[in-house]
DNA sequence: CTTATATATGTTATATTATTACATATTGTT
DNA sequence: AACAATATGTAATAATATAACATATATAAG
């Protein structure tokens, strides 16, 4: 390996896996990934997390909680990922990453009752998209 | 047994999960809701998941999907949640429903892009609470 | 350049979370 | 009483994720 981590960029095993991910047009599940990449040499399920938790520690990917799959950040790329929204159809599964300065700058001010404020959230829309209504 | 779900009432394991995570100080993980009911009868995990689904769908209980637990619900008790939003201490893990009518009225009415409305969601915001920070 | 430290990788085993498949029982309705 | 729908019981297994430990490579400091 000439080198790892300089800057941002990313090493041998994130470099395959962001990949996968990146060019997949579905979020991918971490054993799906790992089964793509074995013959590139990943062979252990570890393997695949420890890249998918790098790699969303950099806003690179981001997990889809509801669904335990990944998906390329489709905004700002490379930033870290701190503030995440998602629209999901319930029918057909499609995943899209909502991009709205108005719901972003809602949330990242938004304050709770006792005056809390996050450093960190994560929305999750459901419904159905055009094609399944 | 002497009645089942008339009305909005629970059924035998229902009522047995409900009432563990209803005095449950924190949310509680499935497993960890199997080994506590299982001097009540209640011995496989697929008996506690079928009474979870049921008591998310009915509103009684919400997952926490960044930590595949369940809490009871905080707000408009026994309601269909279709909206639901959380406080989570990332460093003590104390979680909090957050019942704010802006929040909800904001997030109900959120359109995307392409005009598409929700019918459902999940917010999870991630900070530290007043003890850790 | 060499040493130290941090970070990344490889590997095996295992823990945790969730579902499939099939049988039986109870409920509410006709 | 018969039926359909819902709930329960049980065993097996699938899917998701982490622990523990060894080795390798990269970056920073001397």
């Amino acid at each position: 390996m000439r080198r790892m981590h300089k800057e941002n960029n990313l090493t041998k095993n994130q470099q395959i896996i962001f990949d996968l991910i990146d060019k997949s047009p579905e979020p991918l599940k971490a054993y799906s990934i790992l089964f793509n990449v074995q013959k590139k040499g990943i062979k252990a399920p570890l393997q695949v997390y420890r890249a998918l938790d790098k790699l969303v520690e950099m806003g690179k990917i981001h997990k889809i909680e509801s669904r335990n799959a990944f998906i390329a950040c489709q905004n700002s790329s490379c930033q870290v990922s701190k503030a995440t929204a998602f629209s999901i159809c319930e029918m057909c599964e499609k995943i899209t990453e909502i991009s709205s300065s108005s719901l972003s700058k809602y949330l990242a001010n938004f304050k709770d009752k006792d005056g809390m404020k996050y450093s960190k959230y994560n929305l999750e829309f459901f419904g159905l998209c055009k094609k399944c209504r």
